[in-house]
DNA sequence: CGTATGTTTGACATATATCAAATCGGGTGG
DNA sequence: CCACCCGATTTGATATATGTCAAACATACG
C-alpha cells in the first residue's frame, strides 16, 4: 500500500504513469513501526528508502542534557530518508510519533530507476528541495517568530499538507502530536506550548478535543502567524522543457482524490 | 575562475578530471556583486546557478516588521541557489554580506550536463543534501542551544568549512560579518551577540580584531557548543557502486591544494 | 477502579530583548 | 597627516517572553 507516496507524486505532472508504476513496483515491503521507535537505522551506508504511508513521523536530534528537537515532520506521502540516498552517513534518526506504516524501497533498486529516468529523479530530487524550504521556514520560525505565531504557523502548514495529503476536512484533522511533541518542533517548552493553545482557544481560533484539531477560524490563525503556504511548493516540480506529462490526469492508477471536496 | 567550486569537488571520489572539466567549462560568466546586493533573483523560472567565488552571502527572509534571519551562509565553493534548478519558484534571496564574485552556470546546459553524467548529478544533488544537514543542525541550535552555545557553534561550523576551503590559519579566519548580521543567522538580538562575544572574549577562548577572528582555544570553544563536525560531511557523498573513480587524486587539473599547511 | 500519561494552572526564575547613550575605529576628504 | 564622520561595537538600565518547578486535574487504558 504506497498509495500516499503515489498520491503525492501523482501531483507531480512531470512523471507518467508508467513511471509511477515503476516506483509503485520498487516498493518491496511494507513495515510497521510502533509509536516511539527509530523508522530508519542511523548510521552508515543506509540500504534502503523509508515513506510514510500511514501515521506520522519526525527526524530527530537530541543533546546529552535531554534537549530535543524535531527539524522535520514526515506525514503520509512523504519519504523520510532521502538523504540517506547520497550521503553516505545519516546522522539524525527518524523517529514514529504515532504507529507508523512505512514503505521500504531498496537504494538499489531506485537507484537503477533514477538513473533510467530523469523524471523519476527530477521526482525525487524535489521532494529533497521542498523538504530544504520547509526547512528554511521553521529555521526562520525559531530564529524570529514568537511562539504565538510558531505554534499557529505550524497548525496552518499542517493543514495544508494534510489536505494535499486527502487527510484533512475542511476545518480540521487528526492531530497525534502530544504538546510535549509539538513544543520539540517549535523549540519551547511544553508548558508554554499548553498556554498558547489556550490562548488561541479563547479567542475563539481552535479546539482540540481528543487528539482531533478543529480551526475555526482559519483566515485569523493565518492572519496572526502570517502564513503563506507559497514554501510549501503544493503546485509541484517545474516541468521539463519539451516534456508533455500527464501523469496526474492519467485515470490508469487508481488513487482517491487528493483534494477533499469541500 | 570558478577554482573554488572546482577545489569543492574535488573533494567528491565521485567525479573524474574530466567531468570536473566539463563542470569548469559551464561556467560563462563571472559578476561581482556588491555587499548588500542581491546574487540570485528572486521568483519563476530562475534560469542559471550561481556560485560563490569569492566573498560570503546569505539565504534570507524578512517579515514586515523589520525581523529578519539568515536560514544559510555560503562561503567561497558554495553554490548558492541550487533549489532553483528544481523549484519552479525560488521565495528566498540571496544577499552578498560582503563584496562577492560569483560564478554563473546557465541551468540549461547544467541540466545537460546531468543528464549525461550521473556523477555530476550525484555531485550536486550531493551538495543540497549537504545543505540540508546544515539547515538541520542550525534547526536544532536555534531552537535548543542556548546563546552561547549558538555562537561558539556557529564559530566553529564556519572555520571547518574554511578550512576545508583553504581560507582558514590554523587559528582563525577573516569573518566579514557585523555583529548585526550574526545576530540574524543566530535568532539573537544584535546587543545580545555582543554580550556573547564579550564573555567568550574575557575566559579568553577568542579574540576578533579588525575582522579577524583569533581561536585562542579551539577545543574549550568546541566543548562549550557541543561541536561535532560530523554533519559538515566533510568526508564528500558516498561512492557510487562499482566506480573507480578518482578525480581528487588527478593532477590534470591544477588546483591550489585544499588545506592550508599547518 | 487504579495507574500512567497528558494537560492545565500558578508562582517564580531567567535568558534574552529593547532602548538609549557612549565610545571606538577606520575611511575620506581637505 | 589630521580632523571629521559614520557605521559598528560596547555598556547600562530596564522590560518581557519564555523557562522551570511543582502540583492539581483530566483522560485513556487495562
Amino acid at each position: 500500500m504506497t498509495r500516499p507516496l503515489i498520491a503525492r507524486l501523482r501531483l507531480v505532472p512531470l512523471l507518467t504513469a508508467h513511471e509511477l508504476a515503476m516506483i509503485e513496483g520498487l516498493c518491496g515491503s511494507t513495515r510497521t513501526v510502533p509509536a516511539g521507535a527509530d523508522i530508519a537505522p542511523q548510521g552508515d551506508r543506509p540500504r534502503s528508502l523509508h515513506v510514510v504511508v500511514d501515521g506520522w513521523a519526525a527526524r530527530y536530534k537530541s543533546l546529552p542534557n535531554g534537549r530535543q528537537h524535531f527539524p522535520a515532520l514526515f506525514l503520509p506521502g512523504d519519504v523520510c530518508d532521502l538523504d540517506g540516498l547520497l550521503l553516505h552517513t545519516v546522522h539524525s534518526g527518524v523517529r514514529a510519533l504515532s504507529p507508523c506504516t512505512v514503505a521500504v524501497l531498496p537504494h538499489a533498486q531506485l537507484r537503477d530507476l533514477i538513473d533510467q529516468r530523469p523524471a523519476i529523479r527530477d521526482a525525487f530530487w524535489w521532494m529533497g528541495c521542498v523538504e530544504n524550504a520547509i526547512a528554511t521556514e521553521w529555521s526562520f520560525g525559531l530564529g524570529r517568530r514568537t511562539a504565538g505565531e510558531r505554534l499557529g504557523h505550524l497548525l496552518c502548514e499542517l493543514l495544508a499538507r494534510l489536505r494535499m495529503a486527502g487527510l484533512s476536512t475542511d476545518d480540521g484533522y487528526a492531530l497525534p502530536l502530544s504538546q510535549v511533541e509539538v513544543s520539540d518542533v517549535l523549540g519551547l517548552s511544553a508548558v508554554h506550548v499548553n498556554r498558547v493553545f489556550k490562548e488561541l482557544r479563547e479567542i475563539g481560533v481552535l479546539t482540540v478535543k481528543n487528539r482531533w484539531l478543529t480551526i475555526h477560524d482559519h483566515r485569523a490563525l493565518k492572519g496572526l502567524s502570517h502564513f503563506d503556504p507559497d514554501y510549501l511548493h503544493l503546485e509541484g516540480p517545474r516541468a521539463r522543457a519539451g516534456a508533455d506529462r500527464r501523469g496526474a490526469a492519467d485515470p490508469a492508477l487508481d488513487v482517491e482524490p487528493l483534494f477533499m471536496p469541500r
